[in-house]
DNA sequence: TCGATTGTCTAGCGGTGCTAGGATCAAACC
DNA sequence: GGTTTGATCCTAGCACCGCTAGACAATCGA
């Protein structure tokens, strides 16, 4: 029976792996150059064997959000547990996000703009998908304002942040106000 | 002379061709499905045609981009003018960024999404672009509130747009309470 | 009429995601 | 102990991708 144990380790652990190179190789050069031959010589496995732990690339990438949100989650709970009151948690919540999409673009991708055959907003959405908008749920609930359901708040400031995060990193946005619109942001959605 | 001049009418009527047949591709199937193959076997051209017209796919891409960068325009500024009061005018414009967003998702992937090469908020940018915008501002500047440069404003609900616009068409956000939330970006962010 | 130019095509390069089928090797059974 | 069985992994290859070199035909200017 051992011997199956260690055999079941060492898969496990290969599977890691293959995440984790994954997600470096991602972050070092983007998503492109994630090919699944680059990736099989860098685990210095061939090819197949990664069919044997994922159905494709897809589900890679999925891999790679899944951890990416259990982050992403830490984070954010990280940065509204050191603020001291709703302003200054929700200032901290979106100074957070948009520091950690631009720290870990390719993380931020594969959650949020790739797709890696996750369900979103579902009940058989994955649970740290679930846990990553429930962070940012507690601490937005506080001020989504009279009559709004904290959800919908939620999902709007969230969405707003998201526009923000993709727009100047695609060079859509001057990067140099960042700062300035992400307090307009908090200023006016957020209701203190 | 005419001969020359008959011959850059139809050479630049086959670029129309190829920049009109790219985007129905695109509309019909995805962007995915815009392989230089594909789109010279529409066109019935061979495929080295295509990069007599364009360097590349991107640029492709980029001429259907400063196409729907000009409807866009057109169309921000249509619905607008039907609108009474600051209030509606704003509110019009969501719906109708957001609506545009639904119903040419390819373009606005070009636009907004993909590379095509284009310079963004920039001084090089081009006009069809930097017109898009402007058609943005025109509206959003009566609603930036005091001390607001609107440049600044308009960028922010332009993002926060662009997040719902994204997430949504990614089933990321659940597509019934686009309204509300569209409602909510309005009554917040506008300075009434 | 003859070279030069222009326009277009076929064929092919190196790359992609993915898979069929064969080799290898360890565990299980007689 | 030798044989069979099953899991594991690799080589080789498919159809497709963006892009380009080089051959060929048609047209133009002298």
């Amino acid at each position: 029976m051992s011997v199956q144990e260690r055999k079941q380790r060492e898969r496990a652990s290969r599977e890691r792996l293959i995440v984790a190179t994954a997600r470096e190789l991602a972050e070092q050069q983007g998503w492109d150059a994630v090919t699944t031959r680059r990736l099989a010589e860098r685990i210095e496995y061939s090819q197949p064997v990664l069919y044997s732990h994922f159905r494709g690339k897809r589900e890679i990438i999925g891999a790679v959000a899944l951890q990416g949100a259990t982050e992403m989650a830490v984070a954010m709970r990280a940065a509204t547990a050191a603020a001291d009151g709703p302003r200054a948690r929700v200032t901290a919540l979106a100074r957070a996000y948009l520091a950690f999409a631009e720290r870990h673009p390719a993380v931020y991708d594969a959650l949020f703009q790739l797709d890696g055959g996750l369900a979103y907003a579902r009940e058989d959405t994955p649970e740290p998908l679930k846990d990553a908008f429930a962070a940012l749920l507690e601490c937005l609930s506080e001020v989504a304002g009279d009559g709004v359901r904290p959800e919908l708040f939620t999902e709007t400031f969230w969405a707003s942040l998201h526009g923000l995060a993709t727009l100047t990193r695609a060079g859509r946005l001057p990067p140099e106000d960042t700062a300035r619109r992400t307090e307009l942001l908090v200023n006016r959605l957020a209701m203190l």
